[in-house]
DNA sequence: GTAGAAGGGTTTACAAGTAAATTCCACTAC
DNA sequence: GTAGTGGAATTTACTTGTAAACCCTTCTAC
């Protein structure tokens, strides 16, 4: 019975949760409809609002944002190719869990790929360009002194998204997209269970310095340990979580 | 005149060929209508049926695959969310140009994950499964010896695939073979304007060999290079396709 | 007390219908 | 001959409806 009622107020928090989000996005009116709901539940999955292993009913989801089922399962589709939620035939659509082996695979790629991305940013960057990057960092560091963790995830996001900008390279650029999502939510599901970012703001800044030296593979060298590095202390602390979860 | 009949004409040759390769497939009748129609026209794009450029109508589709434009829609923004096709708000879906620069991209990619694939299968490879890729490797000089290009393309396809599979990584797999498709359409495209691919039959042999003798990083750099000299022959043959044309 | 069957309720999978946007063609004006 | 306008036809974007599958509960038999 309690355990009912606490299902259903999270249900209805869920609700109230992602009806703010909607108010705080812009220029969601220019959108199509189907546009509209992949935009919405894909940032709600990353901000962990809608929760791994949640299953997303189309009619609850089309009433919520007041449109029909049909434009709200085209946006799933969408996500389900991108993987960021699971169809099960006639059983619906679930929030793709958080694993630690396919968390794994997910920061070889980047790990790779981000490399690679950031050697190539490096031949084409223009100096106020690594400005950027550099007031990125300035912001990063503001927000540890503040301990205000979630603003620094997004910063960090921020940060690799733009070196990935600066690549230019349409197909990098969809393939990061999508593994950034999984970084993304699972820093935050992880948030404070790890020790605070120093380590972090320390690599980004010995990456921006070869970017503006044009030193790309040093970039690329650093790129990747940084990339190794927080795969090892998160996925560290995941088994933790799972095994004191137990 | 004349041009409006040929259109007709090949429009009515596109629905003989669909409808061919439809009977071809087996075990469609298991998958759900979105499923078939999603593994139909993806088919048909990568063997150049439905050619670049080509506009696709749901209602035409619909009528020729026997179900209503719902699941064709479907099927349709899963194949734009990989790549395959593009939508133009309010004027549908067209097959997407094969162009030189996002080639370029897909070699790029292509190189790296590949490379990264090959070296990461040679460390759990077992030496049936070796045996397996040499197999590929004799179809292909067999095909080669018949003239039959179409037959190796197809081949090839299967051996990089192979690989990726020997690889076990279920998120490079999705990358890679959105991407294959790419370099299958391309490689199909400017089949008879390329030279006999003996040289690329000597890289595989190359690859496997190194895979046998668990030497991952030579591996690796023969597939990075292999996929490098591939990628400058087809972009130079679709450089001189293109201006042949005009 | 557990296994299994029945049945009601929920939810997807697919179909079909409608309105609005866009294209295409013909006609007119200059 | 060309530019511009009007309107019919086509096609998408979205809504809504329906049947079949699935889930969950309850009831019954052992």
């Amino acid at each position: 019975m309690k355990h009912l009622e606490t299902n259903l107020e999270s249900e209805e928090e869920i609700r109230r949760n992602i009806l703010e989000f909607i108010s705080q996005l812009e220029g969601l009116e220019n959108y199509r409809l189907p546009q509209r709901a992949y935009h919405i539940i894909r940032l709600a999955i990353r901000d962990l609002i809608l929760y791994p292993g949640k299953t997303i009913l189309e009619g609850d989801m089309a009433d919520l944002l007041q449109m029909s089922r049909t434009p709200v399962r085209e946006a799933l589709v969408r996500l389900e190719a991108e993987g960021m939620v699971h169809l099960t035939p006639r059983r619906g659509f679930t929030v793709e869990p958080i694993e630690i082996s396919d968390l794994r695979e997910v920061y070889e790629i980047s790990e790779i790929m981000e490399g690679f991305a950031v050697a190539k940013a490096t031949e084409r960057i223009r100096d106020n360009e690594v400005n950027k990057l550099e007031d990125i960092i300035r912001e990063q560091e503001r927000a540890i002194n503040k301990m205000d963790l979630k603003t620094w995830s997004f910063l960090d996001d921020k940060f690799h998204r733009l070196i990935i900008d600066f690549a230019q390279s349409k197909r990098l650029d969809t393939i990061i997209d999508i593994h950034s999502d999984q970084l993304y939510r699972a820093r935050l599901y992880t948030i404070n269970q790890r020790p605070m970012p120093f380590q972090s703001i320390i690599e980004h800044k010995a990456i921006t310095s070869c970017m503006r030296a044009k030193d790309g593979s040093a970039a690329r060298m650093i790129m990747q340990s940084h990339r190794k590095r927080a795969r090892n202390e998160i996925l560290r602390v995941l088994d933790d979580m799972n095994n004191s979860q137990v």
